[in-house]
DNA sequence: GCCCATATGGCACGTCGTGCCAAAAAGTCT
DNA sequence: AGACTTTTTGGCACGACGTGCCATATGGGC
């Protein structure tokens, strides 16, 4: 893992991300792809590396260079809807309550807007089923829950109590975990009674209720 | 692992368990001790699991008839405070309010009552440091959720909306996790101000304030 | 064309985790 | 006690995992 800094083809401070860096993270998307029909297909213990990467046109060596295990693979479908969703909170309009707008980017994160948010839900729903598994799905949403951390501190007025921050950011990662996991469970089709965007919002409300961080109204101004 | 029907030493439907159960269970213990001394002295990566059989006398292939995967070597030592808190709750006054009783015996159990349990909870602050354990941690919270979810739904009136039970227990489950990650991050003693007994009462009470569950008042008398 | 940074593939290597089988240990009976 | 049965243990081999190393290929900047 090269150092952005050392690269010839550094970052831009602002823009879109370098070539290289969106054709890696394209190439991330094609072995995601290629893994989780295999995973889903003969479960994900029965699958090797070395047919995930030859499925992906890669060599074994190379797909070791873009996922650390073999079962992380797929964490790029499992995790999309996570980031969107931090994405949406952290642009989410700065006049709403901390709580209002953790609630709504949820709803909003877990409709099926674009065709790939879409096919991320449903590899997720197929992939929940095999135990093997599970790892990937508890480290993405650890991943997703520190991420929403930094994200709901950034909201908060220098000072806040750091237990308070944790918890909801655990809350609401709990909530749309726990969503998730149940609409798995139910065949309920992704949009309208029982869809991932109404479990989301019920669960987020319910389990951000009792929590001390929203007394101020709206985003701080640092 | 043989089924206990088949077994010439079957476990008696009451009282405790077989003797060799009991031998069983206290290797796993010497094990997990061993484990928990190398990975805190060298890390959990640069260990290996030759390493922690020999460390507890017994032959690498006996060990992983104990442990399926090397860092699941510290799982009872993790896991013992979880399984102390949901033996509680299931122990608890059929009178007390579910939403009472969860944070009473979640107040309990992280109390160091004896040595043993003050050993574990110190083992986990040392342990939390280290990356390479962040999945076992994650995997004893989830086993956590779900055996208290089960006692959750035998204290609830059949019918009893599945998605509620659900949330109930990944909040009351991520309360005591953020409460530990807390105390292992600031260096609170282990009783008074600071504690995880503290901070785990506090963290369930206000995660599940918000939930729905709580209508009825006592255990449910099937 | 050249130069240089990065990406890729192949190979070797140590570790992981498991199936298999024979030996040792422990429980159950007379 | 002894004989018998079940379980546990250790050793071995094996495929898979994940990584360090180096030579080669790729592609952008000059």
């Amino acid at each position: 893992m090269p150092t952005i800094a050392s690269s010839a083809y550094a970052e831009p401070v602002t823009g879109r991300p370098t070539l290289t860096q969106r054709r890696r993270e394209s190439t991330r998307l094609e072995i995601a792809q290629a893994a989780a029909e295999l995973f889903a297909a003969r479960g994900a213990e029965a699958t090797t590396a070395e047919e995930i990467a030859h499925a992906a046109g890669i060599s074994l060596r190379t797909f070791y260079r873009y996922f650390s295990e073999k079962e992380d693979a797929i964490a790029p479908l499992l995790a999309a809807g996570g980031e969107r969703w931090v994405r949406l909170f952290t642009e989410s309009a700065a006049d709403l309550p901390v709580r209002e707008a953790l609630e709504r980017s949820a709803a909003e994160s877990l409709s099926p807007s674009d065709a790939q948010a879409d096919e991320a839900m449903r590899w997720t729903r197929e992939l929940l089923r095999d135990p093997g598994l599970a790892s990937v799905w508890q480290r993405v949403h650890a991943d997703s829950e520190e991420r929403l951390r930094a994200a709901i501190a950034d909201r908060c007025p220098p000072g806040t109590d750091a237990l308070e921050i944790r918890l909801a950011a655990a809350a609401a990662t709990a909530a749309i975990r726990v969503a998730l996991e149940q609409w798995a469970l139910s065949g309920a089709p992704a949009t309208g009674p029982g869809s991932p965007r109404e479990l989301g919002a019920r669960c987020v409300r319910e389990l951000t209720e009792g929590l001390g961080l929203w007394e101020h109204l709206g985003k701080h101004v640092n």
